[in-house]
DNA sequence: GGAAAAAGTTGAGCCAGATCATGTTTTTGA
DNA sequence: TCAAAAACATGATCTGGCTCAACTTTTTCC
């Protein structure tokens, strides 16, 4: 973690569809409790237990959410984020603590703003607030797309599906840079390593993802689809 | 369904905290835009896969929010709804379809209310949208929370958690009338039926729960807790 | 009120996926 | 630059939980 900045926030060039709907005052407000923070690969942005006191605007880079496990050492990633996303809202109003551990997966840029002004925005401005239920909602209807791939699909559908999320929501391209370990792709997708590993190799094998070194390429989209569903 | 009947809301005694904030002129509007229906045990309160018209609020009864399977018929139920508790939140501002199918686990009261008035609701009283986001946010970290249990914890921890749920959150009592059968049950858990049966019958066997005639009291909840976390 | 249907129960066997073991490749950092 | 550590890969084995099958109990509805 370092390279803080203040920032005005006025004239910010890359600021969320979230922020856009505000004026200039509320977001010279937003600049005033805001810190922008780099977090390098690896290093934890909010930790599961510890008091609410931000929500993250991820600037630019990748992270992850995800639940840690309280005997073991598997994790539960629960989603993955780019550029442009907002994380900590379902932490916005209730016992304002976080229930998940957020982390960068690769060099990551983010803005922590202060809770409160948060709240505070919700409550003046209800286009802001109208885009909070929005990716709520969003996160909602997710979660419960990946509850039922858990208990309904087997590996190698489950797999599937995450290609395709990945393709689809995070990358919005067929091709990208695998940005998680075969241990993290296990948390994502429920699995133990080795079955990570193996499904993996069977889709690579059956033809419809391409994979060298780190590099994943969607090839046949449509019998994926299949499998995501059938599997 | 049947025994509709309008209501003007404005001196409905066991309205929801969510409206308790609106102006007097604002339930008019609801109450004009809002209809009463009743449901009986088994009865579809919303389809997955077709128009959100409306939001549920259930004013009395039990109704399961569940996802329906595309193959099999396991449908995975993901929460439980008692009284005062309003469904239909998440499709507020998305696609506008239903992703999830909701049913009358008894007998139940709801009253439904047109998507339209509710966005509008949101747009002009803050406090309103104040109190969607919590419940959105809610059901976000407890849809967190199920996908952990579902891939970290094995059977007899599930059901313990089950139980707990049930008890905890939805009757608010250490004893109630079981209200899914053992099919839903095993939805609700996602594990097969006769795996349900065979959790419930441990628990019982080790005396954490009593369970007679469709009874179920939590008699050790403290160990329950503890399988709940370990199992 | 009684037969048919649905729900619940229980044991036996099987299989998807976890774990174990072992080796290979890549990354890290002194 | 090179050795230690971490990540990746793969075959062998084991097991939790699913499926199948057979039976009992409860509910439904002519």
């Amino acid at each position: 973690m370092a390279d803080e900045q203040q920032n005005t926030c006025v004239d910010c060039t890359q600021m969320s569809d979230c922020f856009r709907v505000l004026s200039k005052e509320e977001l010279e407000l937003v600049g005033q409790k805001m810190v922008r923070l780099s977090f390098r690969k690896g290093e934890i942005i909010a930790k599961q237990g510890a008091f609410a006191t931000h929500i993250m605007f991820v600037k630019s880079g990748l992270v992850k959410l995800y639940r840690e496990s309280e005997n073991d050492q598997n994790d539960l990633i629960i989603n993955i984020y780019a550029a442009d996303n907002i994380l900590g809202l379902s932490s916005l109003f209730g016992d304002s603590i976080f229930h998940y551990s957020v982390a960068a997966l690769e060099d990551s840029s983010l803005c922590l703003i202060e809770i409160n002004i948060v709240r505070e925005l919700v409550g003046r401005n209800s286009d802001f607030s109208v885009s909070v239920i929005k990716r709520l909602s969003r996160n909602n209807l997710l979660a419960y797309e990946i509850l039922y791939a858990v208990t309904h699909k087997q590996l190698n559908g489950r797999m599937a599906s995450a290609m395709i999320y990945l393709a689809r929501e995070v990358f919005e391209s067929s091709g990208f840079t695998m940005p998680l370990s075969r241990k993290e792709l296990a948390e994502f997708t429920g699995m133990s390593v080795m079955s990570a590993v193996r499904a993996m190799k069977d889709l690579r094998q059956n033809g419809l993802i391409g994979s060298e070194n780190g590099r994943i390429e969607i090839l046949d989209m449509e019998r994926l689809e299949q499998i995501s569903k059938f599997g």
